[in-house]
DNA sequence: CTGAAAGCGCTAACAA
DNA sequence: TTGTTAGCGCTTTCAG
């Protein structure tokens, strides 16, 4: 292997000067040549060890995520390792598996990494994760829920909410169903269900709940319960996957998507383009969400000031599972 | 921070004493007790940067995957993820985005960054690519693919393909489309296929043959337009996206599945699972090769004496998509 | 069983 | 502009 000594020596100059080529820059032109082409010849690459040994830190990205079969998680990595790519930094995935203590201990790790920044893609949170996060010494950007002090990116959960009640109650549904998951998720379980709610009530109506996971699975089989004897002529799932789930029970059932009841999601991930019906949704930018978070994290990390919390708009998808009721 | 030095000093002996207690642990009684009571007092975690910078090596482990949002290749990553968790192994992602190039790239990063081992989660390959892993230093497993003379770790697709023409001839059917994929890939694209033609050939018959792409979308499409005049009563799709997308053509055309026509996919995906129908599949235990990769490619950093091959079987899952001729 | 000392490859303060 | 030097935290010989 080659280092910065071998370098140095064969050209004849003190390896401080070979590091101040690599880094600084301030040599004479007679001496960078000579650096120049023996390090192209040897296909010299700095130890990145030893530099981060110097350094303290490495300059890698920690990532935490909540699982790797996700899509609009796995969208959101996209954004992130397409602009990490570009831009030469390293990362470094961890999956907690929808679990808080492997979020916790994970951010021990990149914390013992020494990672440069941490993207902390939040599912699940309590008091000690907060604590945990806040006190780090190292740049830690969130996203999609929110901690007190610690600069995050989130979606307009609220909003969406609103929208999609806005759509259900404009093609004159009344008698409404929501169903929504844990309140342990602050954004898909309290902002999008508030939203919606909200604005059901509003209009001087009242909609009916039931809480489901998040898993398709158990959707599904709650909804062959249900379904048969709702009243609801339009339900609204707090998740693209949920809606899913109930378009299969609703299939099984012999019902039919929109003419028996309008069905909508949440999230617009391409799953819901390919059912059939295909599902109306609220279309969540989660690859540029990506994108800023990765630029955020860098702004972060060169101690650039930033914004504490910035809010993505998203926007109504009408596909063709919902229509006018008759 | 806590150092080795520290330990050392307050213990009151020499660094080398604490790092003997931290590796082989030939250390006395008495200074054992200390140290440890030290360590534990003051948290202290061995400096990785230092070790690593020492030993040449990390002990991480680096992944070349083809894209995020791969079910199949998430279920991988769980599989390797778990058990990685639970060896307490680094885990160093790499996305190469589907382009043989940036495999490449990514190859040579894991081998800058001097990880302990690297699994390939490979999709193309060309010679060079080949190439570079034959002359890797560091202890390198493929998946899905075969490279002369590098350990890996492959699906029977061969096999699969025959499993899914044998259920087609059963149920009676002779007049059999096969929409495949580019014969870049060789598992899905040439194995699979070869596989299910053969099977139908001996069998006196003769499967007409569509190269579409992965893309659920495309297969879409291309759907729309063959359906109409295909004279096929048994579609095979080389994975289970094309065949959700030829699904969503046929409801689209007002075509039905399984009376029309009876359509089958591999893979074993849960989406397979999701649809209405449900999709007769391959069942590819994904998970599984994930955990047996990881548990192989240690055995490989402990040099210990590994297969160069393994395949893993699989099995046809019949679901409601597939029926008899009448 | 223990300590002293060298060195992994790099950076940066200081001196020239 | 350049070289000397010390040191990041750890492991590992080699003496004692």
């Amino acid at each position: 292997m080659t280092t910065l000594n071998d370098i140095a020596k064969r050209a004849g100059v003190a390896k401080s000067t070979v590091s101040r080529y690599l880094n600084n820059g301030s040599v004479s032109d007679k001496t960078r040549e000579k650096i120049q082409a023996i390090i192209e010849e040897t296909g010299y690459v700095p130890n990145q060890f030893a530099q981060s040994l110097k350094a303290q830190h490495s300059n890698m990205i920690g990532v935490v995520l909540p699982r790797f079969d996700s899509p609009s998680t796995n969208q959101v990595l996209k954004g992130i390792d397409d602009v990490a790519h570009e831009k030469g930094f390293q990362l470094m995935l961890t999956n907690s598996n929808l679990s808080i203590e492997r979020e916790k201990e994970n951010i021990s790790l990149l914390e013992r990494q020494k990672v440069g920044g941490i993207i902390l893609i939040a599912s699940k949170m309590d008091e000690d994760l907060k604590k945990q996060v806040t006190q780090l010494s190292i740049p830690t950007l969130i996203l999609g829920q929110k901690i007190e002090g610690v600069p995050s990116l989130v979606h307009q959960d609220y909003e969406a909410g609103r929208l999609i009640a806005e759509h259900a109650l404009e093609l004159g549904h009344t008698k409404i169903l929501y169903v929504g998951v844990t309140e342990e998720d602050n954004a898909v379980g309290v902002l999008r269900r508030n939203g919606f709610m909200d604005t059901v009530k509003e209009a001087g109506f009242e909609a009916a709940f039931h809480e489901t996971s998040f898993s398709r699975k158990e959707a599904y089989q709650q909804a062959l319960d249900y379904l048969p004897t709702t009243e609801a002529t339009y339900i609204a799932a707090a998740t693209d996957h949920i809606a899913i789930g109930i378009l299969n029970a609703a299939n099984e059932l012999n019902l039919s998507v929109p003419d028996d009841f309008s069905l909508s999601g949440f999230g617009g991930y391409s799953e819901s383009d390919y059912t059939f019906p295909s599902i109306t949704t609220i279309d969540y930018p989660f690859y540029d969400l990506g994108i800023k978070a990765l630029n955020r994290i860098e702004q972060m990390m060169k101690e650039d000031p930033v914004s504490l919390l910035e809010t993505l708009p998203n926007q109504l998808n009408v596909k063709q599972s919902t229509k006018k009721i008759k």
